[in-house]
DNA sequence: CCTATCATACTTGTATACAAGTATATCGGA
DNA sequence: TCCGATATACTTGTATACAAGTATGATAGG
């Protein structure tokens, strides 16, 4: 479908997924991406004409995205509003936030099982980066937070988190992949990051916790602005 | 549409809104308020035919709901989940989250303009209840920390407050509509605790600010719960 | 040349049709 | 009586058709 040859998103991910979701997850890439400019009015029918599918699922997914905030559904044709720099602090902010709470929780748990399962997604990410596989290692490295974040069985802060993985999904394969080719380092000290992480779980120490999160976010938030940033960019150049 | 002669959803908020949205209120308040029972299996068609819409509209109200955790849509059929009392806490624990964080912010913001119109929504809850509109002061109650939440101009903050609104709005809606029969008395404390709320911001204290939410949760949260409960017990009945 | 009105071509929202897949129930056989 | 296969009646996902409304542009009149 559509004249680009390749998508962004990785398509074994939504193999088995309708044609509304796959698609919300493909333009929200082209979006975060730069590769569909902002201001650029997305319409239903020429949609539906680029990718030769019908109305509805492409209704579906501009609803998906709508409701991320990337889109504005106006009267006349969905606005491509995009990520700002201020939007990516925000998001940062929101799992800030959550993962702040979760963390308040997960000192009160049993945490051995969850201990065990991240050590198996922090080797699977060592893996994936000794074979320079960017998107396993996104794949896991998102996988990594929301086994923490589901760990607590709240429903309402796993809500949250459903609504702001997809965006937070596409910033990280992005600033991954970029880094894989320019940044090779970056991954080793992710890695190390989530080593300090399941060391905190496992002791149980919510201050070191707590500072081991804003490390990590303090650290990351910067280079996948950095990196995002840098996407921008590109896709500016490729414009002219 | 439907046997069902009177909505549980005020129809003039929704007035001109799409079928699909205004669907999604009218099914919210009645698996909230237990009309719809848990377990229930709602099929697109069957509804089609008892609202007498078509099942594009359906689908989208469905949609609505699944991302709002009250049903599930599976394989077959979309499975009624409702609300536990520990959803109410839950849901509970993200405002208290939410404007913590607002508040945080607040605290280093011009809050004349905000003060104004707190100012003004406080007023129109005063005339709301004094004419005995629950359903006013409802939309009042929700308006007014919306217009706080809103305030800090943060779109992912604002993300999530959209996204437990409709749920919140719904608990309220029939809190206040209850409470106007058995328990008119609680609105001055409803009142009391807003104005508290106001002079917070006024004054600017963050330790005062925090209190007064707390203070506020911990009284309005039990009394939802309490309100939440007494219509299940209804519902049950009636069943009968 | 400028303005107002009307026609046209677009937009969304909704209805309906169809295809593919799944659970259920019935019927035949042991 | 119990088990298995098949048929049927459901389900969702997608395509298409139609209606109502809106922006745009062209045309007529001043």
């Amino acid at each position: 479908m559509s004249k680009y040859k390749d998508f962004l998103y990785p398509e074994k991910w939504i193999a088995n997924a309708s044609m509304g979701v796959r698609l919300a997850c493909e333009l929200r890439m082209r979006i975060i991406s730069g590769m569909i400019e902002k201001g650029t009015v997305l319409s239903e029918n020429k949609l539906a004409l680029e990718f030769e599918i019908s109305r509805s699922p492409i209704r579906e997914a501009l609803k998906v995205l709508a409701s991320e905030n990337i889109i504005r559904l106006e009267r006349m044709g969905a606005v491509v509003v995009g990520l700002t720099e201020k939007d990516i602090k925000e998001i940062y902010d929101v799992r800030l936030l959550i993962e702040t709470f979760v963390y308040e929780r997960v000192v009160k748990m049993d945490t051995s099982e969850l201990v065990k399962e991240l050590s198996k997604i922090h080797e699977m990410m060592e893996v994936a980066i000794k074979y320079g596989d960017a998107d396993e290692f996104s794949y896991q490295d998102v996988l990594f937070h929301e086994t923490i974040i589901r760990s607590i069985d709240h429903s309402y802060i796993m809500l949250i988190w459903n609504n702001t993985k997809p965006v937070m999904e596409s910033l990280i394969l992005l600033s991954m992949r970029m880094r894989l080719e320019k940044k090779y380092d970056d991954f080793s000290r992710v890695l190390k990051n989530h080593e300090v992480y399941i060391k905190a779980i496992k002791i149980k120490d919510r201050d070191i916790m707590i500072q081991a999160l804003h490390q990590n976010f303090d650290d990351v938030q910067d280079q996948v602005a950095d990196q995002w940033m840098s996407q921008q960019m590109l896709a500016k150049g490729r414009e002219q």
